[in-house]
DNA sequence: ACGCACATGTAATCAGTTACATGATTCT
DNA sequence: AGAATCATGTAACTGATTACATGTGCGT
Protein backbone atom coordinates (compact mmCIF):
# COMPACT_ATOMS: atom_id res chain seq x y z
CA UNK A 1 0.00 0.00 0.00
CA UNK A 2 1.10 3.55 -1.24
CA UNK A 3 1.87 5.08 2.72
CA UNK A 4 4.15 8.64 1.13
CA UNK A 5 6.72 9.90 3.21
CA UNK A 6 6.49 9.77 7.24
CA UNK A 7 7.63 13.41 6.87
CA UNK A 8 4.47 14.42 5.05
CA UNK A 9 2.43 11.97 6.91
CA UNK A 10 2.74 13.47 9.99
CA UNK A 11 2.92 16.70 9.24
CA UNK A 12 -0.73 16.30 8.52
CA UNK A 13 -1.21 14.15 11.74
CA UNK A 14 0.19 18.04 13.33
CA UNK A 15 -2.57 19.57 11.52
CA UNK A 16 -5.51 17.27 12.99
CA UNK A 17 -4.28 18.65 16.38
CA UNK A 18 -5.94 22.10 15.53
CA UNK A 19 -8.94 21.09 13.99
CA UNK A 20 -10.22 17.90 12.56
CA UNK A 21 -10.57 18.00 8.74
CA UNK A 22 -11.12 16.33 5.21
CA UNK A 23 -8.83 15.54 3.15
CA UNK A 24 -10.08 18.52 1.05
CA UNK A 25 -9.57 20.82 3.57
CA UNK A 26 -6.48 19.34 4.13
CA UNK A 27 -5.45 20.44 0.69
CA UNK A 28 -7.59 23.74 0.46
CA UNK A 29 -5.26 25.06 4.35
CA UNK A 30 -2.06 24.12 2.53
CA UNK A 31 -2.65 25.82 -1.09
CA UNK A 32 -3.42 28.97 1.08
CA UNK A 33 -0.07 28.67 3.24
CA UNK A 34 1.27 28.12 -0.34
CA UNK A 35 4.82 29.81 0.40
CA UNK A 36 6.11 26.39 1.16
CA UNK A 37 5.58 23.05 0.09
CA UNK A 38 4.07 24.45 -3.22
CA UNK A 39 0.23 22.76 -2.97
CA UNK A 40 0.72 19.15 -2.39
CA UNK A 41 -1.46 17.27 -4.36
CA UNK A 42 -4.46 14.65 -3.54
CA UNK A 43 -1.86 11.94 -4.74
CA UNK A 44 0.23 12.84 -1.39
CA UNK A 45 -3.30 13.90 0.86
CA UNK A 46 -5.66 10.80 0.53
CA UNK A 47 -2.47 7.91 0.78
CA UNK A 48 -1.24 9.92 3.87
CA UNK A 49 -4.39 10.19 5.74
CA UNK A 50 -5.43 6.43 4.70
CA UNK A 51 -2.10 5.06 6.18
CA UNK A 52 -2.56 7.16 9.56
CA UNK A 53 -5.96 5.26 9.81
CA UNK A 54 -4.80 2.09 8.96
CA UNK A 55 -2.32 2.69 12.20
CA UNK A 56 -5.24 4.16 14.23
CA UNK A 57 -3.49 7.45 14.76
CA UNK A 58 -6.49 9.24 13.24
CA UNK A 59 -10.67 8.21 13.25
CA UNK A 60 -12.99 8.97 10.46
CA UNK A 61 -16.28 10.43 10.84
CA UNK A 62 -18.19 9.96 7.76
CA UNK A 63 -20.59 12.95 7.15
CA UNK A 64 -23.13 11.82 4.47
CA UNK A 65 -24.02 14.37 1.77
CA UNK A 66 -27.43 13.64 -0.23
CA UNK A 67 -25.50 14.44 -3.63
CA UNK A 68 -22.29 14.52 -3.30
CA UNK A 69 -19.72 11.48 -2.15
CA UNK A 70 -19.30 11.79 1.98
CA UNK A 71 -17.04 13.75 3.85
CA UNK A 72 -14.27 12.11 5.69
CA UNK A 73 -13.46 14.03 8.81
CA UNK A 74 -10.57 13.09 10.28
CA UNK A 75 -10.06 13.30 13.69
CA UNK A 76 -6.47 12.70 16.11
CA UNK A 77 -6.42 9.80 18.40
CA UNK A 78 -4.88 9.42 21.84
CA UNK A 79 -2.29 7.30 20.33
CA UNK A 80 -1.75 9.75 17.54
CA UNK A 81 -0.47 12.09 19.28
CA UNK A 82 1.35 10.06 21.53
CA UNK A 83 2.89 8.72 18.18
CA UNK A 84 3.94 12.40 16.68
CA UNK A 85 4.92 13.72 20.43
CA UNK A 86 7.88 10.79 20.00
CA UNK A 87 8.11 11.65 16.02
CA UNK A 88 8.83 15.07 16.81
CA UNK A 89 11.04 13.84 20.01
CA UNK A 90 13.56 12.14 17.92
CA UNK A 91 16.43 13.92 16.01
CA UNK A 92 15.64 14.37 12.06
CA UNK A 93 18.46 12.58 10.28
CA UNK A 94 20.94 15.10 9.15
CA UNK A 95 20.42 14.12 5.29
CA UNK A 96 17.39 15.88 5.36
CA UNK A 97 16.33 18.72 2.65
CA UNK A 98 15.04 21.97 2.44
CA UNK A 99 11.41 20.97 2.27
CA UNK A 100 11.40 18.66 5.20
CA UNK A 101 13.47 20.60 7.35
CA UNK A 102 10.93 23.09 7.19
CA UNK A 103 8.32 21.02 7.74
CA UNK A 104 10.55 19.72 10.79
CA UNK A 105 10.01 23.11 11.80
CA UNK A 106 7.05 23.58 12.02
CA UNK A 107 6.08 20.49 13.86
CA UNK A 108 9.01 21.24 16.55
CA UNK A 109 8.45 24.71 17.19
CA UNK A 110 5.20 23.78 18.13
CA UNK A 111 6.63 21.78 20.94
CA UNK A 112 9.47 21.89 23.01
CA UNK A 113 11.89 25.11 23.38
CA UNK A 114 14.69 22.40 23.67
CA UNK A 115 13.52 20.41 20.74
CA UNK A 116 13.62 24.00 18.49
CA UNK A 117 17.29 24.51 19.75
CA UNK A 118 18.65 21.20 18.84
CA UNK A 119 16.61 20.73 15.73
CA UNK A 120 18.02 24.36 14.49
CA UNK A 121 21.66 23.05 16.00
CA UNK A 122 21.65 20.44 13.73
CA UNK A 123 20.79 21.83 10.98
CA UNK A 124 23.40 24.25 11.75
CA UNK A 125 25.89 21.97 11.48
CA UNK A 126 25.11 20.36 8.40
CA UNK A 127 24.82 24.00 6.35
CA UNK A 128 28.17 24.90 8.37
CA UNK A 129 29.61 21.78 6.73
CA UNK A 130 27.92 22.56 3.22
CA UNK A 131 29.57 26.23 3.33
CA UNK A 132 32.69 24.84 4.23
CA UNK A 133 32.53 22.19 1.28
CA UNK A 134 31.60 25.35 -1.10
CA UNK A 135 34.59 27.89 -0.01
CA UNK A 136 36.87 24.83 -0.31
CA UNK A 137 35.83 24.02 -3.52
CA UNK A 138 36.14 27.85 -4.83
CA UNK A 139 39.71 27.90 -3.37
CA UNK A 140 40.73 24.75 -5.31
CA UNK A 141 39.18 25.21 -8.55
CA UNK A 142 39.94 28.85 -8.41
CA UNK A 143 40.56 30.37 -11.52
CA UNK A 144 40.60 27.15 -14.18
CA UNK A 145 36.87 27.06 -13.88
CA UNK A 146 34.58 28.59 -16.42
CA UNK A 147 32.26 31.71 -15.75
CA UNK A 148 29.02 28.82 -15.44
CA UNK A 149 30.54 27.27 -13.17
CA UNK A 150 32.14 30.14 -11.02
CA UNK A 151 28.58 31.27 -10.98
CA UNK A 152 26.75 28.53 -9.59
CA UNK A 153 29.73 27.97 -7.00
CA UNK A 154 29.06 31.58 -5.89
CA UNK A 155 25.10 31.38 -6.39
CA UNK A 156 25.18 28.01 -3.94
CA UNK A 157 27.60 29.68 -1.74
CA UNK A 158 25.89 33.10 -1.14
CA UNK A 159 22.44 30.96 -0.10
CA UNK A 160 24.02 28.59 2.19
CA UNK A 161 25.69 31.69 3.94
CA UNK A 162 22.59 33.40 4.47
CA UNK A 163 21.03 30.03 6.05
CA UNK A 164 24.37 29.86 8.00
CA UNK A 165 23.79 33.59 9.52
CA UNK A 166 19.74 32.88 9.85
CA UNK A 167 20.64 29.64 11.93
CA UNK A 168 23.58 31.30 14.08
CA UNK A 169 21.41 34.50 14.89
CA UNK A 170 18.59 32.51 15.92
CA UNK A 171 20.60 30.49 18.15
CA UNK A 172 21.75 33.01 19.63
CA UNK A 173 18.62 34.78 20.43
CA UNK A 174 16.83 31.55 21.73
CA UNK A 175 20.23 30.82 24.23
CA UNK A 176 19.80 34.36 25.16
CA UNK A 177 15.76 34.68 25.59
CA UNK A 178 16.14 31.32 28.06
CA UNK A 179 18.71 33.02 29.74
CA UNK A 180 16.84 36.29 30.60
CA UNK A 181 13.62 34.63 30.32
CA UNK A 182 13.52 31.08 31.25
CA UNK A 183 9.90 31.01 32.56
CA UNK A 184 8.40 31.48 29.07
CA UNK A 185 5.88 29.56 27.96
CA UNK A 186 5.71 28.06 23.78
CA UNK A 187 2.80 25.83 24.30
CA UNK A 188 0.70 27.66 21.90
CA UNK A 189 -2.41 25.75 20.69
CA UNK A 190 -0.23 22.24 21.35
CA UNK A 191 -1.97 19.88 23.50
CA UNK A 192 1.39 18.45 25.37
CA UNK A 193 0.86 16.78 28.05
CA UNK B 1 13.31 2.76 -22.06
CA UNK B 2 14.39 4.66 -19.19
CA UNK B 3 15.68 8.13 -20.12
CA UNK B 4 16.22 9.94 -16.96
CA UNK B 5 15.31 13.93 -16.93
CA UNK B 6 16.48 15.78 -20.08
CA UNK B 7 18.15 18.73 -18.12
CA UNK B 8 20.82 15.62 -16.83
CA UNK B 9 21.04 14.19 -20.49
CA UNK B 10 22.26 17.29 -21.27
CA UNK B 11 24.42 18.15 -18.12
CA UNK B 12 26.29 14.93 -18.98
CA UNK B 13 26.42 15.86 -22.68
CA UNK B 14 27.82 19.47 -22.17
CA UNK B 15 30.36 17.62 -20.11
CA UNK B 16 31.36 15.54 -22.86
CA UNK B 17 32.34 18.73 -25.06
CA UNK B 18 35.19 19.32 -23.16
CA UNK B 19 36.46 15.73 -23.19
CA UNK B 20 35.16 12.65 -23.82
CA UNK B 21 34.91 10.10 -21.13
CA UNK B 22 33.50 6.76 -19.77
CA UNK B 23 30.00 6.78 -17.43
CA UNK B 24 32.52 5.86 -14.25
CA UNK B 25 34.95 8.74 -15.30
CA UNK B 26 31.39 11.01 -15.97
CA UNK B 27 30.42 9.47 -11.94
CA UNK B 28 33.77 10.41 -10.33
CA UNK B 29 33.93 13.96 -11.92
CA UNK B 30 30.57 14.82 -10.05
CA UNK B 31 31.82 13.38 -6.83
CA UNK B 32 34.85 15.64 -7.13
CA UNK B 33 32.40 18.26 -8.09
CA UNK B 34 29.73 17.66 -5.41
CA UNK B 35 29.44 21.11 -4.10
CA UNK B 36 25.83 20.86 -6.03
CA UNK B 37 23.72 18.00 -7.49
CA UNK B 38 25.05 15.77 -4.50
CA UNK B 39 27.09 12.85 -6.70
CA UNK B 40 24.35 11.25 -8.93
CA UNK B 41 24.70 7.67 -8.87
CA UNK B 42 24.91 5.33 -11.97
CA UNK B 43 21.59 4.63 -11.83
CA UNK B 44 21.07 7.98 -13.24
CA UNK B 45 24.65 8.18 -15.45
CA UNK B 46 23.98 5.14 -17.77
CA UNK B 47 20.78 5.08 -18.94
CA UNK B 48 21.31 9.18 -19.28
CA UNK B 49 24.39 7.74 -21.52
CA UNK B 50 21.95 5.19 -23.17
CA UNK B 51 19.61 7.61 -24.10
CA UNK B 52 22.08 10.19 -25.86
CA UNK B 53 23.83 7.16 -27.67
CA UNK B 54 19.86 6.37 -29.07
CA UNK B 55 19.41 9.78 -30.36
CA UNK B 56 22.92 9.98 -31.80
CA UNK B 57 24.36 12.27 -29.98
CA UNK B 58 27.08 10.91 -28.95
CA UNK B 59 29.54 7.96 -30.05
CA UNK B 60 30.66 5.25 -28.63
CA UNK B 61 34.49 3.80 -28.84
CA UNK B 62 34.73 0.72 -26.68
CA UNK B 63 38.18 -0.10 -25.21
CA UNK B 64 38.22 -3.75 -24.12
CA UNK B 65 40.75 -4.75 -21.33
CA UNK B 66 41.91 -8.26 -20.60
CA UNK B 67 40.51 -8.59 -16.92
CA UNK B 68 37.36 -5.56 -16.24
CA UNK B 69 34.58 -5.19 -18.20
CA UNK B 70 35.53 -2.56 -21.13
CA UNK B 71 35.56 1.26 -21.11
CA UNK B 72 32.64 2.97 -23.27
CA UNK B 73 34.31 6.27 -23.95
CA UNK B 74 31.80 8.20 -25.17
CA UNK B 75 32.54 11.68 -27.45
CA UNK B 76 29.71 14.06 -28.31
CA UNK B 77 28.79 14.14 -31.94
CA UNK B 78 27.82 17.10 -34.54
CA UNK B 79 24.42 16.70 -33.67
CA UNK B 80 25.46 16.37 -30.10
CA UNK B 81 26.85 19.31 -30.23
CA UNK B 82 23.91 20.98 -32.11
CA UNK B 83 21.42 20.01 -29.73
CA UNK B 84 23.23 21.38 -27.31
CA UNK B 85 23.35 24.69 -28.41
CA UNK B 86 19.59 24.46 -29.29
CA UNK B 87 18.81 22.76 -25.72
CA UNK B 88 20.87 26.08 -24.20
CA UNK B 89 19.22 28.76 -25.92
CA UNK B 90 15.34 27.46 -25.73
CA UNK B 91 14.54 29.45 -22.05
CA UNK B 92 13.51 27.06 -19.25
CA UNK B 93 10.81 26.82 -17.80
CA UNK B 94 9.83 28.86 -14.72
CA UNK B 95 8.92 26.27 -12.76
CA UNK B 96 12.66 25.13 -12.40
CA UNK B 97 14.11 24.05 -9.11
CA UNK B 98 17.49 25.32 -7.37
CA UNK B 99 18.81 22.33 -8.48
CA UNK B 100 18.09 22.62 -12.35
CA UNK B 101 18.61 25.85 -12.71
CA UNK B 102 22.08 25.72 -11.48
CA UNK B 103 22.87 23.16 -13.98
CA UNK B 104 21.48 24.95 -16.48
CA UNK B 105 23.78 27.88 -14.99
CA UNK B 106 26.93 25.90 -15.61
CA UNK B 107 25.42 25.39 -19.29
CA UNK B 108 24.16 28.68 -20.06
CA UNK B 109 27.10 29.94 -18.66
CA UNK B 110 29.91 28.38 -20.67
CA UNK B 111 28.17 30.02 -23.85
CA UNK B 112 26.57 33.16 -24.78
CA UNK B 113 26.70 36.02 -22.59
CA UNK B 114 22.84 36.82 -23.49
CA UNK B 115 21.93 33.75 -23.04
CA UNK B 116 22.95 33.99 -19.53
CA UNK B 117 21.35 37.42 -18.64
CA UNK B 118 18.20 35.72 -20.14
CA UNK B 119 18.88 32.59 -17.67
CA UNK B 120 19.43 35.58 -15.08
CA UNK B 121 16.31 37.64 -15.21
CA UNK B 122 14.05 34.76 -15.92
CA UNK B 123 15.18 33.67 -12.31
CA UNK B 124 14.86 36.68 -10.34
CA UNK B 125 11.44 37.02 -11.75
CA UNK B 126 10.54 33.97 -10.02
CA UNK B 127 12.20 34.55 -6.88
CA UNK B 128 10.87 38.21 -6.67
CA UNK B 129 7.34 36.40 -6.80
CA UNK B 130 8.30 34.07 -4.20
CA UNK B 131 9.62 36.23 -2.46
CA UNK B 132 6.46 38.94 -2.44
CA UNK B 133 4.57 36.06 -1.54
CA UNK B 134 6.53 35.16 1.48
CA UNK B 135 6.20 38.58 2.51
CA UNK B 136 2.64 38.58 1.93
CA UNK B 137 2.25 35.86 4.22
CA UNK B 138 4.55 37.45 6.99
CA UNK B 139 1.96 40.53 6.74
CA UNK B 140 -1.26 38.21 6.61
CA UNK B 141 -0.49 36.04 9.41
CA UNK B 142 0.99 38.16 11.13
CA UNK B 143 0.40 37.55 15.22
CA UNK B 144 -1.49 34.23 14.79
CA UNK B 145 1.01 32.12 13.75
CA UNK B 146 2.92 29.63 16.08
CA UNK B 147 6.54 30.13 16.72
CA UNK B 148 6.92 27.07 14.13
CA UNK B 149 4.88 28.54 11.72
CA UNK B 150 7.14 31.79 12.23
CA UNK B 151 10.63 30.18 11.83
CA UNK B 152 9.77 28.66 8.90
CA UNK B 153 8.28 31.70 7.00
CA UNK B 154 11.82 33.75 8.15
CA UNK B 155 13.75 31.14 7.14
CA UNK B 156 12.53 30.53 3.79
CA UNK B 157 12.23 34.32 3.91
CA UNK B 158 15.89 34.70 4.13
CA UNK B 159 16.83 32.54 1.71
CA UNK B 160 14.62 34.05 -0.55
CA UNK B 161 16.18 37.59 0.15
CA UNK B 162 19.28 36.45 -0.13
CA UNK B 163 18.73 34.64 -3.44
CA UNK B 164 17.40 37.56 -4.88
CA UNK B 165 19.87 39.88 -3.69
CA UNK B 166 22.67 37.92 -5.58
CA UNK B 167 20.50 37.95 -8.90
CA UNK B 168 20.38 41.68 -8.56
CA UNK B 169 23.44 42.19 -7.93
CA UNK B 170 25.07 40.25 -10.86
CA UNK B 171 22.61 41.33 -13.37
CA UNK B 172 23.65 44.49 -12.52
CA UNK B 173 27.67 43.48 -12.52
CA UNK B 174 26.34 42.06 -16.25
CA UNK B 175 25.28 45.05 -17.48
CA UNK B 176 27.79 47.11 -16.39
CA UNK B 177 30.34 44.90 -17.80
CA UNK B 178 28.35 44.54 -21.45
CA UNK B 179 28.27 48.61 -21.40
CA UNK B 180 32.00 49.54 -20.55
CA UNK B 181 33.22 46.54 -22.08
CA UNK B 182 31.37 44.95 -24.49
CA UNK B 183 33.87 43.35 -26.12
CA UNK B 184 35.00 41.57 -23.13
CA UNK B 185 35.15 38.14 -23.73
CA UNK B 186 33.73 35.16 -21.15
CA UNK B 187 35.59 32.74 -21.54
CA UNK B 188 37.39 33.21 -17.79
CA UNK B 189 34.99 34.33 -14.85
CA UNK B 190 36.33 38.64 -14.47
CA UNK B 191 33.69 39.48 -11.95
CA UNK B 192 33.68 38.17 -8.34
CA UNK B 193 33.63 39.32 -4.88
C1' DA C 1 -23.81 26.70 -21.64
C1' DC C 2 -19.45 26.64 -19.30
C1' DG C 3 -16.58 26.37 -15.77
C1' DC C 4 -15.52 26.39 -10.99
C1' DA C 5 -16.04 24.67 -6.17
C1' DC C 6 -17.14 20.72 -3.80
C1' DA C 7 -15.48 15.80 -2.66
C1' DT C 8 -13.51 11.40 -3.04
C1' DG C 9 -10.28 8.23 -4.74
C1' DT C 10 -6.92 5.36 -8.14
C1' DA C 11 -3.45 4.74 -11.65
C1' DA C 12 0.07 6.10 -14.64
C1' DT C 13 4.19 8.31 -14.93
C1' DC C 14 8.43 10.62 -13.77
C1' DA C 15 12.64 11.40 -11.00
C1' DG C 16 16.02 9.62 -8.25
C1' DT C 17 18.37 6.47 -4.83
C1' DT C 18 19.86 2.10 -3.35
C1' DA C 19 20.74 -2.55 -3.88
C1' DC C 20 22.01 -6.25 -6.70
C1' DA C 21 25.11 -8.85 -10.02
C1' DT C 22 29.88 -9.73 -11.67
C1' DG C 23 34.78 -9.84 -11.25
C1' DA C 24 39.97 -8.57 -11.37
C1' DT C 25 43.52 -5.55 -9.09
C1' DT C 26 45.76 -2.93 -5.69
C1' DC C 27 46.32 -0.93 -1.22
C1' DT C 28 46.37 -1.51 3.98
C1' DA D 1 42.51 -11.25 4.79
C1' DG D 2 39.60 -7.56 3.74
C1' DA D 3 38.52 -3.21 1.78
C1' DA D 4 38.71 0.05 -1.94
C1' DT D 5 39.06 1.10 -6.87
C1' DC D 6 38.02 0.03 -11.37
C1' DA D 7 33.95 -0.87 -14.60
C1' DT D 8 29.64 -2.05 -16.41
C1' DG D 9 24.88 -2.53 -16.10
C1' DT D 10 19.72 -3.75 -14.22
C1' DA D 11 15.96 -3.88 -11.00
C1' DA D 12 13.50 -2.64 -7.09
C1' DC D 13 11.85 0.76 -4.42
C1' DT D 14 10.47 5.51 -2.68
C1' DG D 15 8.64 10.00 -3.42
C1' DA D 16 5.87 13.15 -5.77
C1' DT D 17 3.08 14.99 -9.68
C1' DT D 18 -0.42 14.61 -13.06
C1' DA D 19 -4.19 12.65 -15.15
C1' DC D 20 -8.17 10.05 -14.87
C1' DA D 21 -12.90 8.68 -13.05
C1' DT D 22 -17.36 10.31 -11.08
C1' DG D 23 -20.97 13.52 -10.08
C1' DT D 24 -23.86 17.77 -8.14
C1' DG D 25 -24.76 22.60 -7.43
C1' DC D 26 -23.95 27.43 -8.04
C1' DG D 27 -22.62 31.64 -10.21
C1' DT D 28 -21.92 34.36 -14.72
Amino acid sequence: MARGSADFRYFVLSLLVKRAMSGYDIRRFLKNLGWLLGNPSFGMIYPALHALLQDDLVAVEVVPHPSRPARKIYTITEAGKQALQEWIAQPPPSSIGMRAFIMHLILVGGSTRVGLVAHLQQRREVAAAQHLALEQAVEELGEQVSLGEHMAIEYSSTIASAELAWLEDKLAQLSMGSETDPSEKLTKGGSSK
